[in-house]
DNA sequence: TGTGTGTTGACAGG
DNA sequence: CCTGTCAACACACA
């Protein structure tokens, strides 16, 4: 039996590990490898210009892989309910297959698409290798709740055991848009450090790799947030288009691993991509995952309306040096430290300009080359204080925080090079330097660099104040009354107890 | 229902 | 480098 077959690229942009693509292949007479521009994520999202410069590397990247092996990638504008009945009628498709995607968007456009298919009479397959496990399956097995904590998760999915990696492996063409074509203004592209596609992340991922005592030694927190050049492997973004597949990249770690003392989740390299894994699961479980209202694991907040603090934040002139070098590399270059992420977000929201996370969320989402739905939207909640951590006193410092990994502000100056001759001793608050100082600098505070927006000591007291208020009236999923009392005699009990057990 | 724990705080003091 | 304090959270498990 022969068939034509598509097969459909969303995400998983690459070759490897790709079991819906080897399914496509079985049997096949004619396969057409296709991408659609589907309308509905520039409508519905934001992309900002780097992104789109790294999705159009991977394609031509994947297009170039096709090449070699006698094909093409077909690249097409439309929505998938308009676009696939005319190609399978002008293909004479009996199959389509495509990668399982968990995204709220994806699974109602994949429903849809399914019974267009069916009515067409084409068998569709889809396969899971975005991600390491069966999401939907690791909340059948927690009783059909979504786990909440990362310890929780690991025991789910301990239980489900190991995962499997998928073994290795025209006539006419529509060709690949330039970011010209799309219409897109390239004005603000900044430097190309990580270009797109599957080839280059093969690449990184081997680099890396070789590095083997840094691999086995890997401690996420322990990785620096403002180093000149970054602290950790960077293949968020290829891990998020699918140009790497995260099951590649855990059996890498597991080779690397073998025989050797090395560390373990949560700060390992395996438990970044199950930190990955565990923010898909609770973005596929919890409803209205990507806001505050409607979900209901979230803290509901009085966040203040702010677009002035927004802006300053957004387009890195807070007054703050390390905020604002933080903002700015990552509006030009498309990455930031998973810690600089969290600095600059406890600022925008709990720590400081007490701004909603949805807020913040948007402009990463159009910033970061790896904006990935789930993972940006559980990670605005965890540092937001929302859902996951709760730790709200825990207020990350915008002077003090980044003195730690960079004493002399080398990474402030980098980013901000208006304030480079400033001595080490005020880069973190410039404000502080007496009038003469700044002179000598070449940078007055107040003309050459904005004051800093907020009284950070002031605020982040303030702010403590209504996170407390804000968590006394939050009761997911009790009765706020019977959880006042629980709260009344812990306080008067355990407090007592536990000092007068210290002094014994 | 109490207790231990939670990838990644700041600060003072030893 | 480490520790405890600050003032205090929810989740998970026994």
């Amino acid at each position: 039996m022969s068939q034509n077959s598509i097969h459909w690229f969303r995400k998983g942009l690459r070759l490897h590990d790709n079991p819906a693509l080897m399914a496509a292949l079985r049997d096949s007479r004619h396969i057409y490898p296709l991408f659609l521009l589907d309308p509905w994520f520039p409508n519905n999202t934001r992309i900002g210009i780097n992104r789109w410069r790294f999705l159009i590397q991977t394609l031509r990247d994947l297009d170039n892989s096709l090449k070699d092996l006698n094909s093409r990638l077909f690249v097409i504008q439309g929505s998938p309910t308009e676009v696939f009945p005319e190609l399978f009628e002008k293909w004479n498709i009996s199959r389509l297959t495509f990668e399982v995607d968990t995204e709220p968007y994806s699974r109602r456009r994949d429903e849809e698409v399914i019974r267009v298919a069916e009515r067409c009479g084409v068998e569709v397959i889809s396969k899971i290798s975005h991600t390491l496990y069966n999401i939907d399956r690791i909340i059948e097995e927690n009783n059909g709740k979504t786990p909440m904590t990362y310890v929780r998760f690991q025991s789910v999915v301990a239980a489900i055991g190991v995962i499997t990696l998928h073994s290795k492996d025209h006539e006419e063409h529509f060709g690949i848009p330039s970011l010209e074509d799309l219409g897109l203004d390239t004005s603000s592209l900044g430097p190309d450090l990580f270009p797109g596609g599957e080839q280059e992340a093969l690449r990184r991922l081997d680099e890396h790799m070789q590095r083997t005592s840094w691999v086995c030694n890997f401690e996420k927190p322990q990785t620096s947030p403002n180093s000149l050049n970054p602290s950790t492997t960077v293949l968020s973004p290829y891990v998020r288009f699918g140009c790497l597949s995260a099951r590649t990249f855990w059996w890498k770690l597991v080779d690397v691993y073998r025989g050797k003392k090395h560390s373990h989740p949560p700060v390992s390299l395996h438990g970044q991509l199950l930190w990955r894994e565990f923010f898909y699961t609770t973005a596929r479980g919890i409803p209205n995952f990507n806001k505050m209202q409607g979900n209901p694991h979230c803290v509901q907040v009085d966040w203040d309306s702010n677009p002035e603090l927004l802006s300053a934040w957004s387009e890195a002139r807070t007054g703050f040096p390390f905020i604002d070098a933080i903002m700015t590399q990552l509006r030009q270059e498309g990455w930031i430290h998973h810690l600089a992420r969290h600095a600059v977000a406890c600022f925008l929201t709990r720590g400081d300009l007490w701004i909603s996370w949805e807020e913040g969320q948007k402009v990463f989402e159009e910033l970061l080359l790896d904006a990935d739905w789930s993972l940006n939207a559980g990670n605005w909640q965890w540092l937001s204080a929302s859902t996951f951590f709760h730790q709200y006193f825990r207020v990350y410092s915008p002077i003090a925080f980044g003195k730690k990994t960079d004493k002399y502000g080398d990474y402030i100056k980098k980013y901000l090079p208006g304030l480079k001759m400033f001595p080490a001793d005020y880069i973190y608050e410039p404000w502080k330097a007496p009038r003469s100082i700044q002179e000598r600098a070449g940078c007055i505070v107040g003309k050459d660099y904005p004051r800093p927006i907020v009284d950070h000591m002031v605020a982040h007291k303030k702010n403590l104040q209504r996170m407390k208020a804000a968590y006394a009236k939050h009761s997911p999923e009790e009765n706020p009354i019977e959880k006042g009392q629980k709260r009344k005699a812990k306080s008067s009990m355990e407090m007592p107890q536990k000092k007068a057990a210290k002094l014994y």
